[in-house]
DNA sequence: TATTAACACGAAACCGTTTTCGTTATATTT
DNA sequence: AAATATAACGAAAACGGTTTCGTGTTAATA
């Protein structure tokens, strides 16, 4: 086991100081080239690499950011990280992720964990508990420490930062009006409740492009689930009393489970019942219809709030000003509308 | 902007001594109660919290585990991050995540930015370029610097270090069994190329229940797809020409997709044809009819990864001693076989 | 020849902790 | 009263770098 060597190791082999091997090392013009050559082909022979950690110490900076997302298991937040990853990677930098499992609490402790120095700026997405309780302080601690930070997707507006969100109003008014288009007349809503900001922004698009119809808003098609959690007999009570003629659904398997549902009792899709739904995952692509979706474009969130960050952390000046992007949504037409 | 405070910050404030402080703060016998008490509540009022990276440089650790997997937009990685994560977590570590993207380049990257003082060990599973190329260089090099690491899923018995993996080969097994029980004939496999340690352990498992049948290989039965890509025509054509009446495959793209070929052509599932995937993601729950799938338990497999590296981490034994743990796979039995 | 400039390097501070090893009072023992 | 123990604290080194500011030597200039 041979273990790293220091900037002191190769100072006393080579019997020169610390401070001219540092130099040498960065091709300082302080030093001669005949000892520049020697330290740096000693350097190469016994592959010395600047420690990270003292680096960091020295710099206040440590090329981490850290994500903090509700949950991993979820194809959204996963295009997300890896759009983030990416982007942080080119630039040099590494992620650290947390999860805060939709709990306040987790996403509390796991932000002040990092706040002490692990990261240069926060990217995250609120737990539906935060937002729940609408009790944003430890986000308010560490914009005020300094520590920049880009909230995506679930965000508030109480905390002073940027962000980047898809506008989800737009994307279930665009869906919501295809249905309209092609002649549906009974269309439901399967969301969750409202303190989640997407599921607010995406009724009240289904809501405006159904006002702006002839047809009006019948509350009793809406189906306001209490989590993100499935419940499959609230949907098929649902589907059975309501019997709608198209579906919009604010994620992909509460869609996939109802088309399921609506086929076993002998129904067509699209004829019979059309379905919308959120989240452009591995699900839409290989349910049976194929499912159309609002597409998120995830990755491309995930890179912007990157980017965003780390242009906020690099910079010097200590602006005051944010900015909320706003990315368009996209409809991903599949089989399950007719087209 | 309230910046962070510093045992300098209280030392000075409080005319004491900078160690003073620092014990004060670990309620050190050698301070009286006096001046802790001092010290204590005048670190409270501040939220005085030390600085992870000042630690960090002391003590030569750093509280946070490396994981590089070859993609997460993948449900088993993503559920084998979530059993990291959670058991990290619980014992005060912070998981940084990088993507190789299934390249060899971007590993070795990785592997090097982290190695130099950012993380205590590697959670790893291997790319499909360096399990190819069979290069372990990079891991070599890692584990001789005395960095633990832990193998997952794709391993390989070229470098010496703590694994963790399923019983790929028993899990193949016995999917093929149960076709075989229930009178299954003409079982497919399709799978991807042999370097991929799980595919090459599924193949061997398939091959052992046939063998030990009265049925035979037939080596035509099996479809090996270069890559973990869809190539839908491969599928379509074998589908068409072998006409199997039951198939296992490897993951569960390729099972749902295939799933979705055999009914357009009017076959029956399970009836007429069967299908057993592994991976009991999302896709397997809810394709219709739901898919029979080989679990992998990732969550469960990310958990006992962590265990093992903290485990060696905090061991101060410098043994040599390494293990593979074997995690048994359990079919979860749904509609795309009889039952 | 005295002065100055350029060169090449080292000492030391610094980042924020922890920890060892003094050091100074005061209290206790003989 | 002298010796010793104890309590309470501070100085300084260490972790591994970067960087500022000397400093000594040689070469160029006046």
């Amino acid at each position: 086991m041979k273990a790293k060597i220091t900037l002191k190791d190769i100072a006393r082999e080579l019997e020169v100081s610390i401070s001219t091997v540092s130099k040498a090392l960065k091709n300082s013009e302080e030093i001669s080239r005949d000892t520049k050559d020697k330290v740096q082909a000693f350097a190469k022979l016994y592959n010395y690499k600047p420690n990270n950690i003292a680096i960091s110490l020295k710099n206040k900076r440590t090329k981490n950011i850290g994500v903090v997302i509700p949950d991993i298991v979820h194809h959204f937040f996963t295009t997300v990280i890896r759009g983030i990853e990416k982007y942080a990677n080119a630039r040099g930098y590494n992620v650290i992720v947390c999860l805060s499992e939709e709990s306040f609490d987790k996403e509390v402790i796991n932000m002040e964990m990092l706040a002490n120095g692990s990261i240069d700026g926060f990217i995250m997405s609120l737990s539906s508990e935060t937002q729940e309780k609408s009790d944003y302080n430890h986000l308010k601690e560490v914009t005020e420490q300094g520590i920049p930070v880009v909230l995506f997707d679930r965000i508030t507006n109480e905390v002073d930062c940027d962000k980047v969100i898809i506008d989800d109003e737009l994307g279930a008014y665009q869906a919501t009006n295809k249905f309209i288009d092609q002649g549906k007349r009974k269309i439901a809503l399967i969301t969750t409740d409202d303190y989640l900001s997407v599921s607010k922004a995406r009724t009240k698009g289904y809501r405006k492009a159904l006002e702006e119809s002839n047809l009006g808003i019948d509350e009793s098609m809406i189906l306001k689930m209490p989590s993100m959690e499935m419940d499959e007999l609230a949907i098929k009570t649902f589907l059975n009393e309501k019997e709608p003629d198209a579906v919009l659904c604010v994620n992909e398997i509460f869609a996939v489970y109802s088309m399921r549902l609506v086929q076993e009792k002998g129904l067509k899709i699209p004829e019979d019942i059309a379905f919308i739904g959120f989240t452009d995952g591995v699900l839409s692509k290989y349910a049976n219809p194929s499912l159309t979706v609002v597409a998120q474009h995830g990755e491309k969130m995930g890179e912007v709030s990157a980017k965003m960050l780390i242009d906020k952390v690099e910079s010097e000046a200590e602006e005051e000003t944010y900015q909320t992007k706003i990315l368009e949504p996209t409809l991903v037409i599949r089989d399950s509308i007719a087209h």
